[in-house]
DNA sequence: AGACGGTACTAATGCGTTTTAGTAGGTGTC
DNA sequence: GACACCTACTAAAACGCATTAGTACCGTCT
């Protein structure tokens, strides 16, 4: 007996194809093909005896091929615009990525997964991808609030879901009236793209619902990236929930970071300094929480005793602090699961849809408690 | 005008061939071709005149129909293999697959990712992806002690790259002298992959050098999970490490976890409540050094003060804590980079290597000091 | 002048699959 | 028994590219 390294580096062991089969079982190449792929033409004898074959022989289509004669590719991509140094910490990407494999590798569909530096970078990368015909479709994350995607992918004809969309205003909020509405169409462009995103209006609602009902009336919100559909929408949100309750400008606001702990940080240092320092921060994500924390700790400000804290999206990193921060938990994978299906209904030439994900709930933990007296 | 979504639904643009720049260029496909491939054949006026012309159609190469004409299926294969909710906060998988990509993407090559459950699966897709053709190569992550994926795709003659391996015993460390070796060639079996590794022995002298020199005489070692390669090298470097400074199982050992924030702290409350207590911990991962760190805050225990914490890997998690945690850096990034090299390299035929990534340092912040007194 | 060799190209083939266009044989119809 | 009609299959084409085998032309050598 050889060595079982070097016998397999000797043989690569050839990969069995249609033809294969075809001679196997006694019949054509057409007739294979027609059997594995449930078409009509063959007898339901043949079908099972080359479906037998084919298990025998452990063949598997070649993509390419497949890919070639007309078809489908059998991938999808995903890009992440992000700088290589804010990539990191947060869970939430990978956690999405894995809700949508879970759907697509059922189907037996690749996921081409891409990081890149910026929203240039990406664009271009969707113009190769589409010319290379290197995937069936693709998920656009971190919707920004002018964004040149949607209208790229659609002109290139190549499907797409939105996820975390749309950059429309929310149904439940009515906007103020206003005696002359700018320019409609352009306030609310038809969606050129299928959308999955969650409803950060009502999650907001729940966060001030909370923070509110313990008593508090001064909350800062360190939102994330300016440019970002979500931001965006969050911060409208707050500002419509501060309304509700008499609360205005003064009190309760947004600031912007770059979602990264150190300008999370910052922001907190900030912020804290302010005269009257709020009584309520809520971060955009988690990582800027449990830098804003250090920030408290670092000062000697008790948590929650002189500032309670919330995290918008879970994490290990949420319960691994002292005290363990409220976060607002949502299925991230789930909401990926939701994107993906919502791709391949797009590929079976479904409609244009807006759905939308599940709501967050509020996991209250140690962070968040009364408003400090006075 | 009409508007320039429906525009797009319309007519989803053809996607150039070669025979649309032949045609335009009026020569044949195969001298396009050759021009666009840089092989001999024609002319320089024409090959200009075809890339120009290819350059002003947009044209990019059919993935499908290149991979099918016998060349490669220009992609790469990386399969993450952990449970669902293991995902997530660990910053090291993002910033390998960004370094690994800025070396394939400059060759135009894509990278299939994929999370499944476990290392059956993750054999069971290679297996597909083989015989899909789908990927040239794959980059195999979490090597173990016993692991079933050299011997397959050696099998398969599916080119490969171990991240983080080998688990052969470092050559700096030699084995004590024994009677009679049990089985050299078991023990050491022919590498069937290149491997990039770090050196983790040199690595764990530089955290003891680092402690010891504090004045630690009692140190457990939070370890991850028992199978990785990477573990066990680590443990045995301890080991190593110990008994060159004359500190034994007692005062120096350490205890397996699997990685997680949850067992992080679980391991940190026994090995706390032990009589007496360790004056100072090394943890795997960031996460777990975190959930330590909070352990210790929640008994008031000071840190640095009564107790020191390390860190084995750096991330915004790490200085976001307080205190900032001390933390082996690497350069993850760059460790990717160089696995992606290393994969090319086996691909153009290159023999067997194994090849060591840059030595990690010791970034001392504020959560190491001193041996306590007593 | 004929053989030789090189250059710059074209024609034709193959990769593995899907799909379209046949075709042979049987069954039913009137 | 001629016709259509179905079933179960085969043959052939197509997908877009790389590659191999020509081919036409030109200059050079003997």
């Amino acid at each position: 007996m050889t060595a079982p390294g070097e016998a397999a580096r000797r043989k690569p062991a050839r990969r069995p194809t249609i033809k294969d089969i075809a001679r196997r079982a006694g019949v054509s190449e057409s007739a294979v093909s027609f059997a594995l792929n449930d078409r009509p033409g063959v007898s339901q004898d043949t079908r099972a005896r080359v479906r037998r074959v084919a298990e025998e022989l452990g063949w598997q289509a070649n993509s390419a091929a497949r890919a070639l004669s007309g078809e489908r590719a059998g991938a999808m991509g995903l890009v992440l615009a992000r700088p290589a140094q804010t990539l990191g910490v947060e869970s939430f990407f990978l956690q999405l990525v894995s809700g949508i494999q879970e759907v697509l590798s059922a189907r037996k569909i690749a996921l081409l997964f891409q990081v890149v530096e910026d929203l240039d970078t990406e664009c271009a990368l969707y113009r190769r991808w589409w010319a290379e015909r290197r995937v069936d479709g693709v998920l656009v994350v971190d919707p920004r609030t002018e964004d040149p995607r949607p209208e790229l992918l659609a002109s290139l004809g190549l499907p797409a879901v939105v996820v975390g969309g749309p950059a429309i205003p929310e149904p439940a909020i009515p906007e103020p009236a206003v005696s002359a509405p700018p320019d409609p169409a352009a306030a609310h462009p038809p969606p050129l793209l299928s959308t999955v995103w969650a409803d950060d209006a009502k999650a907001m609602a729940r966060v001030l619902d909370h923070l509110h009902g313990l008593g508090h009336r001064r909350i800062v919100h360190v939102a994330g990236m300016p440019g970002l559909a979500h931001t965006e929408r969050r911060i409208r949100s707050l500002r419509t929930e501060a309304d509700l309750r008499g609360l205005d400008e003064r009190h309760v606001h947004s600031v912007t970071t770059d979602y990264s702990d150190a300008e999370g940080a910052e922001a907190t240092r900030r912020i804290l300094d302010a005269a009257p320092p709020p009584t309520a921060i809520i971060y955009d994500n988690d990582v800027m929480a449990v830098a804003g924390a250090s920030v408290a700790a670092e000062r000697g400000i008790p948590v929650p005793g002189a500032l309670s804290i919330v995290a918008w999206d879970d994490s290990a990193l949420c319960r691994v602090t002292h005290p363990r921060l409220t976060a607002l938990v949502r299925d991230t994978p789930g909401f990926g699961r939701l994107a993906a299906q919502e791709l391949l209904a797009v590929l079976d030439g479904g409609p244009l849809r807006t759905v939308q994900g599940e709501l967050p709930h509020l996991e209250a933990r140690e962070s968040t408690g009364a408003r400090p007296p006075r």
